[in-house]
DNA sequence: GATAATCACCGTATTAAATTCTGTATCAAT
DNA sequence: ATTGATACAGAATTTAATACGGTGATTATC
């Protein structure tokens, strides 16, 4: 054990790139992180210590940035999702956007290009919750209300996909044909 | 074992209600689900085989609906985040519906309130794959092209998270002071 | 109100997996 | 060609997951 850093993603330009095993686990992993390390190796074609070099390394990297539990937001009581443009007076991190991850029903903060400046992810119990939520978040000082989406169904929802593991990078001249 | 369907999220609704200490059970698994259930029953003050048995309740209940590696989108090259509204003729399952699901840059896709149909999200390695993307997108049948929001950069991006775990559920009136 | 049944839990025992260790083939650089 | 580094396999060891039996508390039933 060298540097013992395992669990903190150092923010290291990911320790080397992945390579076509590295999708594989990823893949793997993505789809169900309870496996052990001999069916990992199975499916992607290594012993049981290789793969966990591997998942190690990976760790370490940063490319596995968490094993974690997803869990259904119905069973914590948290049914309706919402995304919601607003605007803040600066950029950066700054003490609204802090106030804003400070509620635990916010689940995402971006910064779009566009005619608002922030898009962010919320989840709520119900509508009269959301509209408590959001009267909070304008509340807080230099936050403007814009527009909010409620969402009436989801049709998808899934992790980041590790993509094509047959062969990467894919060369750049693949995104040629989409033109 | 009583019916060994582990693993496959059955539809039950929810086994039984997620109390207290499931919420904190959560709540560490959510964080860090490589956790050993020694160390899980310590933080939540339960033995290893009761909380062991919590989980496996939880699993099978469906209010942990996988355990999963996080992917960094950078690792796997997808750092370009983007948000994008499109018309579609019409609702549910549509044969467009699951035309856009194929791609495996699509992550969530969503039936919103408001004056658009659907909201996607998406991540590419640039905006020209990005733009590639877009293009075959409004090519399948019956899909319009309306907007979408390039994200200059993301704050805050978590979990769905398990909520308060001292009391719960919480009462009707809490939502009150809120107004 | 007593009794049976169920449930959630703990402690122990067993089994399985994670992890370590050692040796080897492969590739890259000198 | 030689050295060094890397990734790997197989065996050995340690650790954790899982199964088992028993106990107290709560709930249902008579």
């Amino acid at each position: 054990m060298d540097e013992e850093t395992d669990g903190i993603p150092q923010n290291r330009p990911a320790g080397r790139d992945v390579d076509a095993t590295d999708r594989k686990i990823l893949g793997v992993l993505v789809d169900d992180a309870t496996v052990s390390y001999a069916e990992l190796g199975d499916r992607v074609g290594l012993s049981p210590p290789a793969a966990h070099e591997r998942v190690k390394r990976l760790r370490r990297s940063g490319a596995i940035r968490n094993t974690a539990a997803i869990i259904d937001p119905k069973a914590v009581r948290k049914p309706l999702l919402a995304f919601v443009h607003i605007d803040t007076k600066g950029w950066g991190k700054t003490p609204e956007l802090m106030a804003i991850s400070e509620h635990p029903e916010v689940e995402e903060i971006h910064s779009v290009a566009g005619d608002t400046c922030m898009l962010i992810k919320v989840r709520t119990e119900d509508t009269r919750a959301l509209e408590g939520l959001l009267s909070r978040l304008y509340e807080t000082p230099g936050v403007t209300s814009t527009r909010s989406y409620v969402v009436l169904s989801t049709y998808l929802e899934r992790p980041v996909q590790p993509g094509i593991t047959t062969e990467w990078p894919a060369p750049r001249h693949m995104a040629k044909p989409l033109y």
